[in-house]
DNA sequence: GGCAATAGGCTTTTT
DNA sequence: GCCTATTGCC
């Protein structure tokens, strides 16, 4: 172990090695994209253990994802195999298991099971449903994501009451105790509960916050700048007693504002910590120069961030490649036809390209065209494995057998596949269970009491018992893995998918073979299998998890999910104002900025070359919008660029279909189609207006025709508005 | 209670 | 354009 250090430690710069030594007191790493972030953490573990400062399970890592956890592990495995014992894990991961050891002190009992983003939902509307709150006013995914908020911002539901400023807050604020009774009646946790759970834990628990506090000598925590307020207090409040605290992050990569990430958490750390060390590590190992001087001048743009600049000993490189095309159709081959020539000219292969965009339906249009052109892709993210309906079905019927409380999977399977227990009987069956403060379970098992259900569907129901009963007491006698094959078996799944021959039904059935051989591979993998914590498991994983770079395929994913990779190439699609930066972003300076950051980690993922496209013309849910390009693409430092002109297109041709659809066109870029319109209308992109409320502004884009036509005006004044043309009484200027 | 047809919502990003 | 949830009919 010391040869392999000592090795190593040579492969350090002096900013990395007196980050790793600054052993004790509070330290702050502020660690630019490819500057060996990650290599910090594992040697400084490796010192911590090599010094003999703590034992390893005195030492706590936390990241955020699953991928980030098991490299830092590996890489610690490479110092010798004793270190097993370290607490290496994602947030929720480690609080989870924290959490199943003291559920006892809450209230929950250990077999709790985590709410998912859906099941949440479904427990939002039945609770709606319950009190009266009708569904069509009020969205539950709205009120889901503002619980959520208010859970990572440590809102309580009484300080929610207290702070209510729209109807809508209102709304929520009967539902939101409500959401966390049930949370709690049902054993069940959600993903904000494992980290706000554990600090009330910990604050109505002294005791308890101290053993942790004790036994966690050194905390580590990753990606810092990604830490919410409730993140945040749990990290101070555990390292306050030893006080070895080092956080490593970029403020330039924080991109999760909207998931309750706050950067001021690293950017006041010196505040919160005045004794601590602060390193910058500022040598960028991965990128040229070009892509380097490239992604500063973008994120330079920025006001609230610390000052710092990437720099790179590597040559100057290749310029970046700004291409613009007709549609999202030419941005698919022209993607294309770049990697072959890539792959000719410098004998790249396919593992050497991401293709990454902001949102995950710009995949489609992608994945036509290499899979025309026969390259293999893979796709990362878009919908995910875990979160597929055959597969959530299974899981459904685990979490019953593990933990019968649960009711919202309950609901969901008890007539699934469809065993003649409609929806009043249910209905019937929950009141009942609500009367006497009983689980939905107990009036399943106690079923003959319920005497306004008729004996033909008691039957049905105490068929449906027996067999969740015989799960329940086979769960400890034969292995998870036995388990669900069995169950997948008697329930039919299979046989009723394949029965279907539709392609849907066929990928379901393939989805659940791999589901089970997903099964089998962690029976094999764990020490202790179990139901339970293949559960937990599969609802603390991520599909970026599951990206392996060992297969030789062109990666497609969305800008966030590229975060902490790498790749020789990167394309950056769909380059365009309204899509990246997103539209929503626009009137808001911060989520601006957090889209510019975004930007900058995808240039930043780049080794060699970066190319980005944007669409004059691109198809969005259904229709088609004229676009303009992103004033990103102005920013990049125009030295490092190269612009690749559009094919000369020699008649720009419209089908007919053009002017059936409804269209918006940004008329500035468009002068072609200016002359092929039928329509003589003022009211068109370019157009200054006066509006009698909102002053002077131009026309920036139009939607609709006739008495449904739509204008968005930016006003002089800065705002932005839409509006039917019909009834806004412009003034032509 | 079951099933097929239709309506409606959605697309920013995820542990 | 897709997926899901709801509706209306058997």
């Amino acid at each position: 172990m010391k040869d392999s250090l000592n090795t190593l430690f040579r492969e350090l710069n002096p900013e990395q090695q007196k980050a790793v030594e600054e052993t004790e007191g509070p330290v702050l790493v502020f660690a630019g994209a490819g500057s060996g972030k990650t290599r910090v953490l594992t040697y400084r573990i490796a010192f911590i253990l090599k010094e003999q400062k703590a034992s390893p399970w005195e030492i706590l890592a936390m990241t955020f994802t699953n991928k980030a956890a098991g490299e830092m592990k590996n890489r610690i495995q490479h110092f010798g195999d004793k270190n097993k014992n370290l607490w290496i894990g994602t947030f929720h991961s480690i609080f989870a298991k924290i959490l199943r050891w003291e559920a006892g002190l809450l209230g929950y009992s250990p077999d709790f099971v985590i709410y998912d983003a859906d099941d949440k939902e479904r427990l939002i509307k039945t609770i709606m449903e319950d009190t009266g709150i009708p569904l069509q006013n009020y969205n539950p995914r709205s009120i889901s994501e503002s619980i959520g908020r208010a859970k990572n911002g440590l809102v309580s539901p009484e300080s929610f009451i207290a702070s209510i400023n729209t109807p809508f807050q209102e709304v929520v604020s009967r539902i939101y105790p409500e959401y966390q009774n049930r949370l709690r009646i049902n054993n069940a946790f959600d993903f904000e509960d494992l980290i706000t759970v554990p600090l009330r834990l910990f604050s109505e628990n002294p005791e308890v916050l101290e053993k942790y506090q004790r036994r966690f000598k050194y905390i580590l925590v990753d990606e810092y700048q990604d830490t919410n307020k409730a993140q945040y207090r749990l990290v101070y409040q555990l390292a306050k007693k030893h006080r070895n605290l080092c956080v490593v992050g970029d403020d330039d990569q924080s991109i999760y504002r909207w998931r309750g990430a706050d950067v001021r958490n690293i950017l006041e750390f010196e505040k919160d910590f005045p004794d601590s060390k602060v390193f910058k590590l500022e040598q960028n190992y991965r990128s040229t120069q070009t892509i380097l001087i490239v992604a500063n001048s973008v994120v330079e743009k920025n006001a609230a961030r610390k000052a710092k600049k990437l720099w790179s000993a590597k040559e100057m490189g290749e310029k970046v490649d700004v291409i613009e095309t007709a549609d999202e159709r030419e941005e698919a081959q022209k993607v294309v036809e770049k990697i072959k020539e890539e792959v000719f000219r410098k004998k790249r292969t396919f593992r050497d390209f991401a293709i990454l965009y902001r949102t995950n339906a710009q995949s489609r249009a992608l994945e036509d065209d290499l899979r025309r052109s026969g390259m293999s892709y893979i796709i990362v993210g878009g919908v995910r494995f875990y979160e597929r309906k055959e597969i959530k079905d299974i899981l459904a019927y685990l979490k019953i057998i593990v933990n019968t409380k649960d009711s919202v999977s309950l609901k969901r399977i008890i007539n699934f596949p469809l065993r003649g227990i409609g929806d009043s009987t249910t209905q019937k069956m929950e009141q009942w269970a609500l009367e006497r403060g009983l689980h939905l379970f107990e009036s399943i098992r106690r079923i003959k009491e319920i005497t306004d259900i008729p004996l033909r569907i008691q039957k049905n129901i105490s068929n449906f018992y027996d067999l969740i009963q015989k799960y329940i007491s086979l769960k400890s006698k034969i292995s998870p893995n036995e388990l669900v094959r069995t169950l997948v078996d008697e329930i039919g799944l299979m046989t009723m998918y394949k029965q279907d021959p539709s392609i849907e039904n066929q990928s379901r059935a393939e989805n659940i073979r791999e589901f089970l051989a997903a099964v089998s591979e962690y029976v094999d993998s764990s020490e202790s299998p179990s139901l339970s914590e293949f559960l937990e498991q599969v609802s603390l994983i991520t599909d970026v998890d599951a990206w392996d770079d060992k297969s030789n395929a062109i990666t497609l994913m969305t800008l966030h999910c590229a975060k902490g990779l790498e790749f020789p190439v990167i394309f950056i699609t769909g380059m365009e104002e309204g899509l990246f930066p997103i539209s929503r972003s626009e009137d808001e300076p911060e989520a601006l900025e957090e889209e510019r950051r975004l930007f900058y980690v995808g240039l930043t993922r780049a080794k060699e070359k970066i190319y980005l496209s944007w669409a004059e013309k691109r198809r969005l849910f259904n229709e088609s919008y004229f676009r303009l390009p992103s004033r990103f693409l102005d920013e990049l430092d125009s030295s490092c660029v190269h612009k690749m002109k559009p094919h000369p297109r020699k008649h720009v041709k419209f089908t007919s279909n053009d002017f059936k659809q409804e269209v918006t066109y940004t008329c500035d870029t468009h002068p072609d189609y200016e002359s092929y319109s039928q329509e003589v209308d003022p009211y068109r992109c370019g157009t200054r207006v006066h509006h009698q409320t909102f002053g002077k502004g131009k026309i920036v884009s139009v939607e609709g025709k006739g008495k449904k036509k739509k204008v968005v005006v930016r006003f002089d004044s800065g705002g932005q508005k839409k509006f039917l043309v019909q009834y806004a009484q412009f003034e032509i200027l």
